[in-house]
DNA sequence: TCACTACTACTGCACGTTGCAGTAGGTATG
DNA sequence: CATACCTACTGCAACGTGCAGTAGTAGTGA
């Protein structure tokens, strides 16, 4: 059992789900958590039926058949004893800021593009997370006994977001200072920067 | 090439280093952006000599030897090319807010549990990273010419950890509100949080 | 000088995970 | 009736991780 069988089978914890509804719903709630492959979701839960935390009933549709996989109670009990376990440290892969850390073996245009697309990448998920919000105003989360969870996560979210597009700000007039890329090293104000950090203060806000 | 293998290139580029040192490098100064197993960077720079980025030559160290790894002109071609290319979207693995997620599954002391493990972990890479800091100002960078890159990282990192570590705060006063973790649901106070997310405002500073 | 410990320096292997190609029926729209 | 998008998967190669295993090197203190 890894910490992606916990996930799934935490999903099925709440309801019945078909391998295709398991791909949608991780895609929707997982994803900025615990972010898996399409693929995965369709063969974790037959890993979990295995195990003898999940069962699966063929369903017809038409002519052909789908599988619902639904929770055992052995299931419930393992879900219960994982809450119990030590919490993963946490994992960030940001390609941008390789690109960042490795800028001089590009122009300033490519940084300037890496940190843009960036951006875009937060914004767009930004901006998912404000719509799915507006639509819990209306009623509209799928499970409303457990919106509590989902908005302290969201709050989570939006925190991140905004301090990483203000960092990307921040970080867009610092390197329209630089003559270039390469070969800076420590400037006065790059020393600035270092003497604040050393001393665990923010040169951002 | 995955960005992995730009990733160990990019390293290449700054000077020849043996199988051993590359995973000691890579550990201090791409963990953050972009984390790989030691176990990897043994295998990527096989992968790169094969592609002709680079070349290696056996060193002898008592009756052992080690592996030398140099950039070729071919492979700073590729860097080069690499950083022109589209940025991945950024990925974040962070299982304590996945517990979050399904925190109703278990008690609320296994939830502050691992807000606790979140934040220790946090924690440490976050000391981390302010020692860095103040061995720049020692002149303790490995390569003075690029402070100026390492530095704007560095205040990346440095927003972040607070943001996640002033969130934590946040979620531990609400937590503390909440008589269990299950089905609270749309409380007023969640109401109250879910507006201001919907308005895109922070409800913790 | 010798035992011990920590560091250096990897390799093999099983397993987790991804991306992509492939397959194919169902449903809504014009 | 065509067509486009949605549903509903599976197989497979390749990427990546964790762990066990192997073994030489260097430094410390007894």
């Amino acid at each position: 059992m890894t910490t992606s069988s916990f996930a799934v089978l935490a999903l099925l914890a709440l309801k019945p789900w078909t391998g295709y509804e398991l791909t949608r719903q991780a895609h929707r709630s997982l994803r900025y958590a615990w972010p898996k492959s399409e693929r995965l979701l369709y063969s974790e839960p037959k890993k979990l039926v295995e195990l003898g935390y999940a069962t699966v009933r063929k369903e017809a549709v038409g002519i052909r058949t789908r599988n619902v996989y639904a929770i055992t109670q052995d299931g419930r009990d393992a879900l219960n004893e994982w809450t119990r376990t030590r919490t993963q440290p946490p994992r960030l892969e940001i390609e941008a800021l390789l690109r960042l850390l490795f800028a001089d073996h590009g122009s300033r245009d490519d940084l300037v593009r890496a940190l843009d697309e960036f951006e875009s990448d937060l914004d767009e998920q930004h901006r998912a997370v404000v719509e799915l919000m507006a639509s819990y105003l209306d009623g509209g989360h799928p499970f409303p006994q457990r919106t509590h969870l989902s908005v302290l996560f969201a709050t989570f979210q939006i925190e991140m977001f905004k301090t990483a597009e203000q960092w990307i700000e921040f970080a867009r007039g610092e390197i329209d200072g630089w003559p270039t890329t390469e070969g800076l090293g420590m400037t006065p104000r790059t020393e600035v920067l270092t003497r604040l950090l050393a001393e665990d203060q923010s040169p951002v806000r």
